[in-house]
Parts: C-alpha cells; sequence; structure tokens
RNA sequence: UGGGGUGUCGCCAAGUUGGUAAGGCAACGGGUUUUGAUCCCGUCAUCCGUAGGUUCGAGUCCUGCCACCCCAGCCA
C-alpha cells in the first residue's frame, strides 16, 4: 500500500457500506450479495450507473456477487429492446453480474405459491371492488381506511377466487389478490397493498402461461430471498415501503431475509434523469433517440464520447447518501475531462476553416512535420503532419485587429502554426461582400522547433494542409435544456418539455481534420487541440467522418 | 400531533464513544507551457437549517421551531 492512483486513492466511504462491514464484522453474512434490478421499460441512464457502480462496487470490494435481474412484472411497459440495451450498457460499464441473468418473472411460480400460502394463513383475501372503490376505501394520508366488505372472505372462498383469477375466469379489473395488514395504518403502503392484479397479456419471457401477475412490492423481497440476495438497495421513495418488505419476508415461508436500504437517486442539473421524461423525449422527436449523444442515458453517454472509467470515477466522486441533491453538470465533464486528458490521442481538426496561403512557400511543397500523439507521453510516439502552400485555419483564430489579449493572428503580425513554423499575416482577401475569404501570409524558416531571435511569438493555432486532409462533421452540443430544473416550468400547464433548449445541437458540416485520422472507428477518441474532446459517430461514412464532441477544453481566459 | 425522511462552503460529501470542520467539483490568485489545455503552488465554512439547553468543551447529546423531499397505481 504504498502507491496508488487516483482512481483507488480514496476508498468509497458510505452508510451503506459501513453497515455491510458491520454485518461481516458481526458475522451476520459470511458473504455479500447485491443485486441490480431494473425493470425493462427503458434504456438506462446516468442514474441508473450511480446504482450499478454502488451495487458491483460493493459486490467487488467485499468479494461478493451482484446479480443481474430484471424486474419484469409488469410486461405491458416492457420489452425485449431494453433488456439487450440494459445488458450491453452494464457490460459496457464494465462489470460482471454473477451467474445468469436473473428474472422475477422466472419467480412466478414460486411467488404464486407464496400467495396460497399467505391466503391459507388468513393473510391475505380476494379483493372484488372496482379500483376506484379501493380507493375511496383506502382513506386519505391523514384519515384512516375502512375494511372492504370482501375482507372477511373464508380462506376456501379465496383460494376458489384466486385459482380463478389465474385460470383466466376472471375479468380485467374485477379482483385482485390482497395482503391483510392493517387498513388503519397510518402508511399507506401496508393497508392492505395489493398483491396480484389480473393482466390478459403476452409476457415477454412467460409468454401466456399467466394471466395474473405479481406487483413489485410482493415480488421484489422473494425475488431478493430466493436469490439469497443480503443487502437490497434501492432509492428513497421505496422508504415508506420497507415495512411491507419486512412483512413479506417474515410472513412467506423463503430460504432468507435479506434487509433493504434506501439511498438518495442522482439528479443532474439542466437535464431529466426519469425513464417516462426520457422516453417522452424519444418518442416526441426532441432528440434522436435513446442514444442521442445529449441524452443523459448510458448508451447517449457513451456515443457522446464518454468513457466507463469516467462514469465509474463520476459515481464515486458524487457519493451515496440520504440527502436529496442535485449535482452540477461539471461535475460529470470534469471526469471526462480527467480520463480524456490522460488517455485521448491528439489530433487537429479544423471546424470553421479559412484559408491560408504561404506566398514564400512553393507550389506543391509538401513537408511532412513531427507531431507527439500525446504532448506529456512520450511513449505514445508521433504522428506526420504534412505542411503544404496553403492550409486552413479556424476562422476564431483571425482577426485584422486586435488587443493584446488575443493571442492568435492578427493582420500585420506573427502566430506559431503549432508544430510548424511563425508565420506572419500579410494580406487579407475578401469577397464583394466583404467576407475574409483568404489570408496570405509568409513563414519564417528559421523557427522550427525553435523560438524566432528577438522578437516574441505568443499565439499558437492549430491548422490543416488544404489539399491532404479528411472532411468531417463535428457535431457540438449544449445543455439540453435551458433550466437548470426542467421541471422549473415558466406557467401552469406547461411541462419539462417547455424548457428544451432548441440549440442544443450545432453541426459544423465543413470541418477538416489532419490526414491521420483517415478510416478512424466509430467511438474512437481524440482531443482535438484547443477545442476539446471528440468521438467518431457511428453515422461516419468512408466519404466523411462524423464527431461528436465529447466536451470541450477548459477555457482559461 | 397522518406516517416516513433530509438539512455541514456556490454544487456533491466526510465527520460513528462530544474535544475544537476531510476530500472532490466550481471559483479566485501565482508559476511552468509550441494546446488561452494539462501540470504545479496558494486562497476558499471561527462555522455545521434555526432558537434555546446540558457540558470545562457540541456539527456531534436534549428540547422547541423552520424548510424541503417521499407516500393515497390493479406502476416500479
Amino acid at each position: 500500500m504504498t502507491d496508488q492512483n487516483s482512481e483507488t486513492k480514496t476508498a468509497p466511504t458510505n452508510f451503506i457500506r459501513q453497515i455491510i462491514e458491520k454485518d461481516l464484522a458481526q458475522g451476520r453474512h459470511a458473504r455479500i450479495v447485491t443485486r441490480f434490478p431494473p425493470e425493462p421499460n427503458g434504456y438506462l441512464h446516468i442514474g441508473h450507473a450511480k446504482s450499478i457502480c454502488l451495487n458491483f462496487g460493493i459486490a467487488e470490494a467485499y468479494q461478493g456477487d451482484c446479480q443481474l435481474r430484471f424486474d419484469d412484472t409488469n410486461p405491458a411497459k416492457e420489452e425485449d429492446e431494453y433488456i439487450q440495451s440494459i445488458q450491453r450498457d452494464v457490460s459496457w460499464l464494465g462489470f460482471e453480474w454473477a451467474g445468469d441473468v436473473r428474472y422475477a418473472s422466472g419467480y412466478f411460480d414460486t411467488i404464486y405459491d407464496c400467495a396460497v400460502e399467505l391466503i391459507k394463513k388468513g393473510l391475505a383475501y380476494v379483493e372484488s371492488l372496482t379500483a376506484d372503490e379501493m380507493r375511496e376505501y383506502r382513506g386519505t394520508l391523514k384519515a384512516p381506511g375502512k375494511p372492504s366488505p370482501y375482507r372477511e372472505r373464508s380462506v376456501e372462498e379465496n383460494l376458489a377466487l384466486f385459482e380463478q383469477m389465474k385460470n383466466g375466469d376472471i375479468d380485467e379489473g374485477a379482483a385482485v389478490l390482497r395482503a391483510k395488514i392493517d387498513m388503519a395504518s397510518p402508511n399507506i403502503s401496508l393497508r392492505d397493498p395489493t398483491l396480484y392484479r389480473v393482466r390478459k397479456i403476452h409476457h415477454h419471457q412467460t409468454g401466456d402461461k399467466w394471466c395474473i401477475y405479481p406487483m413489485y412490492d410482493f415480488t421484489h423481497p422473494i425475488s431478493d430471498a430466493l436469490e439469497g440476495v443480503t443487502h437490497s438497495l434501492c432509492t428513497l421513495e421505496f422508504e415508506a415501503h420497507r415495512p411491507l418488505y419486512d412483512w413479506v419476508i417474515e410472513h412467506c415461508a423463503l430460504p432468507a431475509a435479506p434487509r433493504q436500504y434506501e439511498f438518495a437517486r442522482l439528479n443532474l442539473n439542466y437535464t431529466v434523469t426519469s425513464k417516462r421524461k426520457l422516453k417522452d423525449l424519444v418518442d416526441g422527436g426532441y432528440v434522436g433517440g435513446w442514444d442521442d449523444p445529449r441524452m443523459p442515458t448510458i448508451a447517449g453517454l457513451r456515443r457522446r464520447g464518454y468513457t466507463p472509467a469516467s462514469l465509474r470515477k463520476f459515481c464515486e466522486m458524487v457519493g451515496v447518501a440520504r440527502a436529496d441533491s442535485v449535482v452540477d453538470m461539471g461535475m460529470l465533464e470534469s471526469a471526462i475531462r480527467d480520463d480524456l486528458n490522460q488517455n485521448a490521442p491528439r489530433a487537429f481538426c479544423v471546424l470553421r476553416p479559412l484559408k491560408l496561403v504561404i506566398e514564400n512557400l512553393p507550389d506543391g511543397h509538401e513537408e511532412m512535420l513531427d507531431a507527439p500523439v500525446h504532448p506529456q507521453n512520450e511513449a505514445l510516439g508521433t504522428r506526420k503532419i504534412p505542411l503544404t502552400r496553403e492550409v486552413f485555419i479556424d476562422r476564431e483564430d483571425f482577426l485584422e485587429e486586435a488587443n493584446k489579449k488575443f493571442k492568435r493572428l492578427v493582420l500585420d503580425s506573427e502566430v506559431r502554426l503549432r508544430y510548424g513554423y511563425v508565420i506572419r499575416a500579410n494580406e487579407v482577401i475578401k469577397d464583394a461582400a466583404g467576407n475574409i475569404t483568404e489570408v496570405r501570409c509568409t513563414y519564417d524558416p528559421d523557427t522550427l522547433g525553435k523560438n524566432p531571435e528577438g522578437r516574441k511569438v505568443r499565439g499558437v493555432i492549430h491548422w490543416v494542409s488544404a489539399t491532404r486532409n479528411v472532411p468531417c462533421e463535428v457535431r457540438r452540443y449544449s445543455r439540453l435544456f435551458n433550466e437548470a430544473n426542467p421541471d422549473k416550468v415558466a406557467e401552469e400547464g406547461l411541462t419539462f418539455l417547455s424548457n428544451i433548449n432548441p440549440d442544443s445541437l450545432e453541426s459544423l458540416p465543413a470541418a477538416l481534420a489532419e490526414e491521420s485520422l483517415l478510416g478512424a472507428l466509430p467511438e474512437t477518441r481524440y482531443q482535438f487541440e484547443r477545442e476539446g474532446y471528440f468521438a467518431v459517430d457511428r453515422d461516419s461514412t468512408t466519404e466523411k467522418l462524423v464527431f461528436n464532441m465529447t466536451v470541450g477544453l477548459k477555457e482559461g481566459f
């Protein structure tokens, strides 16, 4: 324990790990088992990454297991596409679940047996009230509920009715199975919660075997117990359900007694972390899909250029606690900058090309200049950049007049072409409308790899050969919403959609990258010097590369 | 007096037998620099929602108050 890198320097500490360490120390558990239990009704987002890192991170830290289980009890909302995407995302993040993928639906037989067991114990009954009636009988937050007229049906009648529900002899909505707990409980989730409902629809895993499906509150504790989960970690909104979780564990004959612990979900400003809202963005065509680079989904962040390590680092930075919080987007950006600054190869890419002619270079001149792949890591070697008589620089790097603060090219003054020579701008060519179309310059041949004598050249700009380059489209992104909290709407009746930033995508279709990027594969990441970090998009073709800006460089002035 | 939670720097977040406020992000100074980046050095809570109390001593214990979040799906 002498030399530790930045990713392990500060071992994560949080209240859940403390509970686990205590449980281990007291011999309560010999082995820790956690689980990540998504419902396959949407793509995973950055908030899920927090849960994934927590659950899998704990399994790694204590040499236990973390299982992947699909919480698929509501076939009406679930799809196989999501089952696939979720597995892809978890794997991509760098985690391996223990054993096979599990499905709550795989436990439907046992869950059904538990229900029968509860009925026999007089702890569950078939309700024949309608949903509306049930709501009335439930009472309110401040007023207790009252017992249903069907609450005292006999065990035999309940058994027969439940059997009928299972056999499809009872219509959807005509009956549900409820736990018999306490209609006057101050905790509403204990006022005879629904355990099973009738849904005569096809299930993506169990087909048409069932027409009754168990509710989350009944399914989850049973699934956890069957899998030997020791610590069932979920978000704060399930806290009020914990007594029900414990009730199920206590009253059903289960092989283990897992415990539920809750932590605060992740919120990020200027975006949304809610599967429902993300689905609205996709279905409404506000973004290109679940993996649109502007989406805070794992798939979107991946396409944007985020690395698995950066997302893990971010989750570690954010921590795990019980206080509601909203994390600043800047922290996510810091995590990816830190990773890419260390690991991304450097390259030149001119986003808005402006032609520059070096008049004292002959036509057809070609000179291969050496540039390091990574200035801070010589081991990565060098790349060749061709210098020709005509090159392109970024329009924003030239001004006819500027004050001393402007460290780029100005008419009648000098700047260095990075990894090349110092040049001087002598003349500006404009079109009829007055737009600058070309800058004529001369270069100083005695400035390659050394400073000119007797004068200081402060600026350095990137550039690309006008004849040897690769055309590309660069897509730059800014925040998806104009409000830090997208749910804060200007006037009543509006939704978070009213806060969408209409300018979150900016395309630069005529960018030119250095020749060495030819043939770069999707998801390859680069730092475009002086611009930021970019990743090759899968929309790239052999004629034109497409880049997504992951994040810009910090701007220090 | 419905129940359950949470309040420590602009944003996260440590602080676990009370002993005199970690760290990260951001920000701000300065240095290095052929990326206005990186890197390096430094600054950044006499105060822990608030008012009292206990104590030699409280973010940590007690009492009152305030603010915010969650719960009335046959969603998860």
